[in-house]
DNA sequence: CTATTATATTCCTGACGAGTAATATGGCAA
DNA sequence: TTGCCATATTACTCGTCAGGAATATAATAG
């Protein structure tokens, strides 16, 4: 039950949540729940500067929270599967329970 | 399906990611999925410093992760639910797909 | 009461990371 | 080729947070 999960297991695995804690990698996420959006879209969307949201989306693609695709000088990214979804389904359950924590 | 999710609610959902970002507190939420630990036994098997121990468990506590027991000069920690448990596996699930990325 | 133990809190330092401006890279048009 | 547009990367500043030492608070024993 307790498969020796090593130093670096657990720092992997903090690694991605930290991926997802910060606000503004979530809104492109959030834009991203809507489909594919190119960079300057996001850009757009979010109100963020270029190149914050093409190192936010460098965090995301690098733990495969979303997929690229090159379309001549465009870059289209999209969410990578199901499992943003699923996380960020459990923490917005989450800010019921006592909406305000001391 | 786009329920106007405000910039605070955003913030409080990534404050929540953040919460389970740290190594430290994931030895310390691994460790408690045994069941029930004391501060001191939580120090005992994370070998992290009391101080820090006792912080991070606030943490964990402010945003619901873990629930404190009384009991004389001691404070039980146990899991509030079982939303940690379905995060970290999805998150630990998602260590497959490509284990080092670049 | 004092002493001891368990836990929490405060203060400080160091490191990591978000944000921005400037620059670099790549693709396409003329 | 040159020029322009979209994206990526670099260099830098600044705020936040983990860690540890010291101290504070709480509970129990004697």
């Amino acid at each position: 039950m307790k498969p020796t999960l090593t130093a670096e297991l657990v720092a992997a695995v903090a690694e991605r949540f930290r991926a997802l804690g910060e606000p503004a990698r979530l809104r492109i996420v959030r834009e991203l729940m809507g489909g594919e959006l190119s960079v300057g879209a996001l850009v757009d969307r979010t109100g963020l500067g270029q190149a914050n949201v093409s190192k936010h989306l460098q965090v995301l693609h690098r733990f495969r929270f979303v997929t690229r695709r090159k379309d001549g000088p465009y870059v289209h990214y999209r969410l990578a599967g199901d499992d943003v979804f699923k996380l960020c389904d459990i923490m917005c359950g989450r800010l019921d329970d006592s909406a305000s924590p001391s």
